[in-house]
RNA sequence: GGCCCGGUGGUCAAGCGGUUAAGACACCGCCCUUUCACGGCGGUAACACGGGUUCGAUUCCCGUCCGGGUCACCA
């Protein structure tokens, strides 16, 4: 078979050559060990929180290293194509912090190594896709779809092995004169790649995250350009990330089964091989098993999912921080207010298997997150979130931010800060009580008090409230309230046999509680009290007396 | 079915030849406390199984089982 002959009559119009490439994307100018890494979507509009973990990896170790991060958008398949999807990753991934050095952009690109595109860069992937066909190493396939699916039943048949490989590779081996017949009867084909691998071949292969890996060589003759001339992933992943000097390739482990495959193909190409990192998948539990998050299935696989319910995105980073490095967390018990990007991130930590997504924890980081956060900050990020996700609440809080900040100021600073939420989605509630919007009046009242000694403690406390008591003041005075009522002050004889008393001064500043914030639970009430102030404190006392 | 990866408490996980097998979340109890939250103290709970190798295996090797992934002109 003459493979020059061949090349010439599939690629009649290749211009460029590989010194040209070589030349126009030279080797990188960074520091010793610097790495390149990148994200590359499909342009879908939708970012995976699997592909967030992913990218918050290749960033750290680009970052890190005093390397370069970019994106690069693999639009190869034009169906899964959805219009404004490269803005969406672009934004989604701000939002969280991570910024591309170089890349796509929203309607161009940023960088010397571009086309970011995989569309534009056709001329690229033809120039080696001419190049292996003049080495012998790839060969063009006239199967139909149907013919393809033909042979997948064979085999099911015969119990062999999917693929189209040996005897099943039915275009392996044909004559020039056969290949140009279908072409010049106007053929659709797409260009195999013709391995030499052996399923009786293992290789063996370093991963950074899973280790030495022992793989089966690829036998199959994969598809390098599918029918209307644009790669499959495979071989754009081997041009691009040979051109754009990726070094280390962070992907999901999904991939480890075309590993052998890329493995080989750089190598046919003449590529150095880069640094794998592959990433088991995030899982959740379903029934009694686990599996992995599904984008249909869950709606916690997006991205978006978490700013729409109110996570910070400091909450997101630091809990997946502990998914990728068992230790972050005790470098932040360690570095309470430090900047996430100054622990140091090593991809050595990282764990082999999957890991399941637990939002207990989540919620847990998230709490401590927040009680970090100034009143300031939470009101800011707050309002951010509020102003999306719920317009009636945003009014609320921003016809007075100074009110809005002395709320959540509440038992906020200090050595113990409260922890109350773990979403900006849960503030609503817990704040409802400063806004007569919100306000509900309930009977939450302790059951052990009557409603006659209800009413008797509610008047008999409007006749001695102060708005301007201090914390210790407003407490002697629901104290002396107890004993002229018959409650006890001693709580721990109280507590050691309740039914000797009545009640306590606990039931009694519960029942103010209830009057004045419908609820058992808050925060300090004599602040709440504060914050209301008299008016609104009164009347709501007046209307639970009614 | 073939191939590949993984398997330490309910979950995330340290440990990588000799440990009373860390820690965190969740759960339970106690303490602190005007409620809640915070905080403090304590508790329940784990090396999948069977063979090797070794003086000694959670750690190394093999098999079994279980879980996951993958076998497209999708990435």
């Amino acid at each position: 078979m003459d493979y020059k002959k061949l090349a010439n009559l599939l690629f009649p119009n290749v211009k460029y050559t590989r010194d040209y490439w070589e030349e126009k994307y030279p080797t990188r100018d960074l520091p010793e060990g610097a790495a390149v890494s990148r994200m590359a979507p499909s342009p879908t509009g939708f970012v995976h929180l699997g592909n967030f973990v992913q990218v918050l990896t290749s960033e750290r170790i680009a970052h890190q290293s005093g390397g370069v991060l970019y994106l690069r958008i693999e639009d190869t398949d034009a169906k899964r194509e959805v219009k404004g999807a490269v803005q969406t990753v672009i934004n989604s991934l701000k939002h969280y912090s991570i910024n591309f050095d170089e890349g796509a952009t929203i309607d161009g690109d940023n960088g010397e190594y571009g086309p970011y595109r995989q569309r534009q860069r056709v001329d690229i992937y033809h120039t080696f896709a001419k190049e292996l066909v003049e080495k012998g190493l790839a060969y063009p396939c006239f199967c139909t779809e149907e013919e393809l699916a033909e042979i997948h039943n064979m085999q099911e048949k015969e119990k062999a092995n999917f693929g189209y490989f040996g005897k099943w590779a039915v275009w392996r081996d044909r004559s020039m004169q056969e290949i140009e017949e279908q072409i010049n009867n106007g053929k659709p084909w797409v260009l195999r790649f013709r391995s030499t691998g052996s399923i009786e071949n293992k290789i063996k292969f370093t991963d950074l995250i899973k280790g030495n890996l022992e793989l089966t060589e690829n036998d199959i003759d994969h598809v390098l350009l599918k029918s209307d001339g644009v790669p499959t992933y495979h071989f754009a992943h081997a041009v691009d990330d040979h051109f754009m000097r990726t070094t280390h390739i962070v992907r999901g482990d999904e991939w480890l089964s075309t590993l052998p495959f890329h493995i080989q193909l750089f190598k046919s190409l003449d590529f150095k091989i880069p640094k794998y990192l592959h990433i088991g998948p995030l899982m959740v539990m379903d029934g009694d098993s686990k599996r992995k998050l599904s984008k249909r299935k869950d709606p916690q696989a997006a991205l978006t999912f978490y700013e729409e319910a109110g996570y910070p995105k400091e909450s997101i980073y630091d809990y997946l921080m502990t998914i990728l490095n068992s230790n972050f967390e005790d470098w932040r018990r360690a570095n309470k207010t430090a900047d996430a990007h100054e622990f140091k991130f090593t991809y050595k930590k990282m764990n082999p298997a999957g890991s399941l997504f637990d939002e207990a924890k989540l919620n847990d980081v998230s709490k401590n997150v927040i009680s970090l956060f100034s009143a300031e900050k939470v009101v800011e990020d707050l309002l951010e979130w509020a102003e999306k996700f719920d317009k009636e609440f945003f009014e609320l809080l921003n016809k007075d931010k100074e009110y809005a900040v002395k709320i959540f100021a509440i038992g906020r600073g200090g050595k113990k800060p409260r922890k109350d939420f773990a979403v900006w989605s849960e503030t609503k509630d817990y704040c409802s009580y400063f806004y007569d919007e919100l306000f509900k009046i309930t009977d939450n009242y302790p059951e052990k008090i009557s409603s006659q000694d209800i009413k008797n403690i509610l008047s008999e406390y409007l006749e001695v409230y102060d708005e301007n008591d201090d914390n210790s003041e407003w407490f002697n005075k629901v104290k002396s309230l107890s004993e002229k009522l018959g409650y006890t002050t001693d709580m721990k004889a109280y507590k050691q046999n309740p039914d000797e008393f009545k009640g306590s001064v606990a039931e009694v500043s519960t029942v103010i509680r209830v009057a004045v914030t419908g609820r058992q639970n808050t925060p300090d009430l004599c602040t709440i009290m504060q914050l209301l102030g008299k008016e609104r404190v009164v009347n709501r006392i007046k209307q639970a007396i009614k």
